[in-house]
DNA sequence: TTATTATTTTTGAACTATTCTAAAGTGCAG
DNA sequence: CTGCACTTTAGAATAGTTCAAAAATAATAA
């Protein structure tokens, strides 16, 4: 009998019932599909894929793209019944930033987002929600650079547009 | 006797001299030049010029801009001579941000520094060194910002171009 | 000036986000 | 399978910032 892809997802989401026999374990090896390309990514960042890194790639790097805190994909991944500590999704979080999957947005002090969204592109933050938005890419003109210093080169751009409500009237 | 300029600026920076006698205090109190600038931006800002408030505006307002953080200027009133708890430090510069006489720059979660040039200006930021410095305003194109959504309107932008060391050759 | 009131500062504790540490656990090459 | 290197864990530690209540100070009125 052939797993159906949902049940697939079922099992890798919660690893007691993957890995309660290694009938199931071999099954899940041989058709990875729900992980197949957070898989891909994390060997190509030299990554060893671990159940709760492939969780984090699943909700990261397979779905579409989001704005996430270290505690909120925490949370996330604990309700998918893996368990996780919060040191290793901010080590993870660190890898796949330092990997290039992803991109790190500091919008205040003591607020840090996440950004599945590693192509260019602007961000509309609204201050009085904490709400961080992507600014669609055709309303984002080229940004001149600026000269850098000589043997330094520009890592990246952060373009951070501040919203607040329209005040008065 | 006429006190000089820079016997003010000392008794000024050093309120215990300064209030040692009423003879002092007055004399103080008629030549306030060293706090002139700072003692109007106070009043325009609707805050009380306190002692404290006073000696973080001649930092932050009179002296030429820089990029400083809380601690940093904490340090630098105290070396002063003037008694002030970091508390009001930290409440002294959000009111000056909200006044619109600072900019809040966050590079990075737990480093924030204090922009004392509020023109607009795009920031570059080492982030080996972790200094942060401001892109010379001819080298700052301009930007066509995106929409925003209705009722909403633009408080500001920031730009800010993070460079590292060339790597390898 | 002095007394009164409102604002500000202080201290130290509390809080939040993040990092660290050492021990236990896991993936994978041989 | 076994062993080693890498990873995860829990909880303590740290850093930056905010908070709360009491003490101090500035503005105001008399």
């Amino acid at each position: 009998m052939l797993f159906s892809s949902f049940h697939l997802v079922d099992l890798f989401n919660n690893p007691k019932i993957l890995l309660r026999t290694s009938d199931h374990k071999y099954k899940a090896r041989n058709d990875m599909r729900p992980y197949s390309n957070a898989l891909k990514r994390l060997k190509f960042a030299r990554l060893r894929p671990t159940r709760q890194r492939l969780a984090l790639a699943k909700i990261l790097l397979d779905e579409k793209h989001r704005h996430i805190t270290a505690e909120q994909l925490h949370s996330e991944v604990i309700a998918t019944g893996i368990r996780i500590s919060l040191a290793t999704v901010y080590n993870t979080l660190h890898q796949f930033t330092r990997a290039g999957l992803l991109r790190e947005v500091v919008v205040e002090p003591g607020r840090t987002y996440f950004d599945t969204n590693i192509a260019e592109h602007y961000h509309i933050f609204d201050q009085e929600t904490g709400v961080l938005s992507d600014v669609p890419n055709e309303n984002s003109p080229a940004l001149t650079l600026p000269m850098i210093p000589d043997g330094m080169e520009i890592d990246r751009v952060d373009v951070m547009v501040r919203i607040k409500r329209t005040h008065g009237v």
